[in-house]
DNA sequence: CGCATTTGACCCGCGC
DNA sequence: GCGCGGGTCAAATGCG
């Protein structure tokens, strides 16, 4: 499948949905990569929208969803399979059509990671680049991008911008084409943390933002420490937090919706509660799986 | 004043 | 080589 288009990435949720009778917003989606970096293929990610303690079977299947070991940072186990996850069995969701929602992750295609490869020129190089081009602007940097683990997921929401817990700057906007909606463009705003994520409105259904996130951050967060406020424990470096927050357009209201209807779905008593300071710390003796165990309870991940 | 946002210019990769 | 689209920069501006 096409990688980086949301609108193949609508598609492919109304894809499912028409096979099987679910909401949008509790469609599940492939999450793929084709990158060097991501040295899996593709995987199955599950909706964390519809995680009503009634769905908790989807996580007691015996084939639960395969750990996203392609976009997850390298200090998570890798998983055997690498493969398209078979997702049918968790598709059969029941809609839940106006809730906020957490749909998909998925890493970014390969174009797009060949478009991340600038690389930093030196000095000489620039001087170059400006005698050959006459650059207007020549003091300007050239960044090498790095090659990072990307992840996405889209959300009912009427704001664009969702609180996840960590300060954001926006540093541009881009319009998209075939699309009313601009993408904006954020940054971490820890001067020590690459964090970059994008926001932009589905063309097809202004209730959805897709968020992507890229690269890890390096701190801890700021509003929600992870382990909680007594734990003393720091923040590994693979570790992001989903939003925290969907607002309506009215108010926000509806504050950690998915992680109070994981939890009894998740039988969670782990890291994904102690990441957002919930529940007592026992961080020390979790094992911080980053991004996966804050997306996925250890009781449905594979491990090796 | 410090920080965030806006926005036009610029850079780069890719396809033709 | 050129145009296009995506992504980034940085000056200007806004705001508390």
């Amino acid at each position: 499948m096409e990688m980086g288009n949301f609108k193949e990435f609508e598609e492919q949720i109304a894809s499912y949905n028409n096979t099987t009778s679910s909401s949008l917003s509790s469609g599940i989606l492939d999450m793929w990569n084709t990158s060097d970096y991501c040295d899996k293929s593709s995987l199955g990610f599950m909706d964390l929208l519809g995680f009503d303690p009634a769905y908790s079977f989807l996580f007691n299947s015996q084939s639960p969803p395969q750990q996203p070991s392609s976009v997850f940072p390298s200090s998570l186990p890798s998983t055997t399979t690498s493969t398209l996850v078979e997702t049918s069995e968790v598709l059969n969701l029941p809609a839940t059509p106006n809730s906020s929602s957490i749909s998909s992750s998925w890493a970014e295609p390969t174009s797009d990671d060949q478009a991340n490869k600038l690389v930093v020129k030196d000095e000489e190089e620039k001087e170059e680049l400006c005698k050959s081009k006459k650059q207007l602007k020549p003091q300007k940097k050239y960044q090498k991008r790095q090659k990072e683990r990307r992840f996405a997921f889209v959300t009912k929401s009427e704001v664009d911008h969702l609180e996840d817990g960590y300060r954001w700057r926006k540093y541009g906007q881009k319009a998209v084409k075939n699309s009313p909606f601009p993408r904006s463009y954020y940054r971490c705003t820890n001067t020590t943390c690459g964090v970059k994520k994008r926001v932009e409105r589905s063309s097809e259904d202004s209730t959805l933002v897709v968020t992507t996130y890229e690269g890890q951050h390096t701190h801890m967060n700021p509003v929600m420490p992870r382990g909680g406020v007594h734990s003393g424990y720091q923040a590994n470096a693979t570790t992001f937090n989903m939003p925290v927050q969907i607002s309506t357009q009215h108010n926000q209201l509806q504050q950690y919706p998915y992680l109070q209807s994981l939890q009894p779905a998740f039988n969670l008593d782990s890291s994904f509660v102690h990441s957002r300071g919930f529940g007592t710390s026992q961080a020390s003796r979790i094992e911080d799986h980053g991004l996966l165990q804050d997306m996925v309870p250890r009781d449905v991940r594979v491990e090796e």
